[in-house]
DNA sequence: GTCTATACGCGGATAGAC
DNA sequence: GTCTATCCGCGTATAGAC
């Protein structure tokens, strides 16, 4: 045969990271499978000898985004909560994150799309988060911070990136990350207030 | 003339409310003007007479959503903190706003999209929010705690909306509400921890 | 202001050659 | 597996009648 027999592995992974990057960026109702394909070298006739439709690519992008970023959650090395915190606001909760969704966390720019997808998708969805649910819940305490620090760090670059203007973004992720350390770190090592 | 001289006003508001539930519903990019026109009783042909084109209509929804949506925070009666708060959780953290987008906030549903719109789009955005965050912040206490409210109630809806079963969404909506309790009205009226 | 009709491009998807 | 070529539908937008 013309082609490798690992090639077609290979194609798979590089058109899932071109279309995550792509989709993230003009979200996926707005990119075409043939401006997809042209992105990643090849013809768009290509295209359905890995996927049997857009919808299908669809599922697989949400699914290799989400599993990124879970695994740069699992990542995190600290052990004390005030310096995990930290290194996740470090990470997450930044102006080059808010620049630059190409390169960033799927659920802030295809949340909503991902909500009006079949259930499918939204099935694979839950699992993956419920597995960060319970990785975060051991990290902090409970369920209900779990939750809400996930809850935060979504919202809080979703509305950064709604404004025009830099110095309102920067407000933005710095007003999250001073909220998330209120609500987190403060049964733990705070002292209490002594009115 | 055979239309009413207010007729113009009226439709034009009319089709606000339209456009703003099903873009709301099935995203900004997936309706066409075809099909907005046929959900307001009209033909497409009727739609230039009121806005230049679609990029005009996706700012006139924004504007009009978002000015709905901080009227709702502005018509929040309470002064005490915790029930200020519940009211407003009981508003905008509960499965009927999961379940219908079409009714609800702008910002988890077209957020992405804002964010992905032009300069003109976003700077309305921002002088809304920046309204928003000013009349938040005299209630909170802060601007952290009041962008830290908006993201966290965005955030939430945005991830229960991406979850499959209802089972899990109320979770996501439950927890997202005790995360602002824990986080906003700790400190004026909890009593401290015992432990 | 609204209608019908239409121009024109791009969307997803398929067929057959190599 | 990839390429070229193509079908068909829907997208935005416009022109002219009423």
């Amino acid at each position: 045969m013309r082609y490798s027999p690992e090639h077609k592995t290979t194609m798979k992974k590089h058109l899932l990271a071109v279309a995550g990057a792509e989709t993230k960026k003009k979200g996926f109702a707005a990119v075409g499978v043939d401006g997809l394909m042209h992105a990643a070298g090849v013809t768009s006739g290509a295209f359905y000898s890995h996927f049997s439709s857009k919808n299908e690519l669809f599922k697989a992008v949400v699914e290799a985004e989400l599993q990124d970023s879970i695994q740069m959650l699992v990542g995190n090395p600290h052990q004390d909560l005030a310096a995990w915190l930290h290194h996740e606001s470090n990470r997450y909760l930044t102006m080059s994150h808010v620049r630059h969704p190409e390169a960033g966390c799927v659920l802030p720019a295809l949340g909503a799309e991902i909500a009006r997808a079949d259930a499918g998708v939204k099935d694979m969805c839950e699992q993956q988060m419920l597995d960060a649910r319970n990785m975060l819940a051991k990290r902090l305490g409970d369920d209900t911070a779990a939750w809400g620090f996930i809850a935060q760090c979504v919202g809080s670059l979703l509305l950064a990136r709604a404004m025009a203007n830099e110095e309102t973004q920067q407000e933005v992720i710095q007003a999250s990350r001073q909220f998330l350390q209120r609500a987190i770190t403060k049964d733990s090592d705070r002292t209490p207030p002594e009115k």
